[in-house]
DNA sequence: GGGCTAATTGATAATGAATGTCAAAACCGT
DNA sequence: ACGGTTTTGACATTCATTATCAATTAGCCC
């Protein structure tokens, strides 16, 4: 474990929502840390491929970190608006997944479902900005 | 409607999984077709955005594209190995979408939903190979 | 602590899919 | 065929991500 790691961990933990990494090490940067972009991409795929945080490819190609409250397989419902991230689990999916892919003889089934939309807040601000 | 596009929608109807840009250009020149690469570009994303064609994001973060049976919306069951595609609709995940999506409050729902694994031809190829 | 070795860092260069540019070519209604 | 509009395509550019590799650091034994 070296002080720039520990730093990235921290850093996710102040970040609520998803973040791409240069998002992450501008912030870093900001707060006083003296890290370099390159360590700062490393150390995120190394979280993520120790499950330690989500990724999550926005609709342009960035990957996105997030350190979620639950360490178990879940999903995400993510605000389009101000990016505000919900996680979710949903056990009928999971099992649909599952046995629609071992119904076409597949096996090793993997899954990726991720949910979007506007939460109630941005619902409300766009609504006011349209009505004044 | 020009001699490029109809040239690249003839193309994916030859192709049958999918395949990213440069590959479908590739195949294309290989054929003969006079076609130039931002075309190709562009004509796949028009014909993603008029829903004629699929965009599946790949692990890599590149763009691929296919021509679909069923224009309705459905999902797809992709082999890891050779890339074999299957067309799933799930009419159970797509109101569990919605249904959890307004129990936050969220409106506007969309989903990204890709199942991954191996066919049965790939795993019985992996398991000749295992065992000689 | 001091030294030693392997792992890590980070400034920079390189990669590569995707997009912008803009003159030349193709399209289409007349 | 004619002229205005759209499309094309070779090329340049963008930009997230990855590779490079010398300098720094972590971990460990004495
Ligand atoms: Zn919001
Ligand atoms: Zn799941
Ligand atoms: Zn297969
Ligand atoms: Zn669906």
């Amino acid at each position: 474990m070296t002080r720039q790691r520990a730093a990235v961990s921290e850093a996710l933990d102040r970040l609520d929502d998803f973040r791409s990494a240069q998002q992450i090490h501008d912030v870093m940067r900001q707060g006083g840390d003296t890290i370099g972009l390159a360590t700062v991409y490393r150390t995120l795929q190394a979280l993520a491929d120790h499950g330690d945080v989500d990724v999550l490819r926005t609709e342009d190609g960035e990957s996105h970190y997030r350190r979620c409250e639950r360490d178990e397989h879940h999903h995400h419902l993510v605000c389009r608006g101000c990016g505000r991230t919900i996680e979710i689990d949903g056990p009928t999916v999971e099992s649909w997944a599952n046995t629609v892919g071992a119904a076409h003889g597949f096996t090793g089934i993997e899954h990726t479902i991720e949910l979007f939309g506007t939460c109630a807040d941005c619902a409300a601000a766009a609504a006011a900005r349209a009505g004044d």
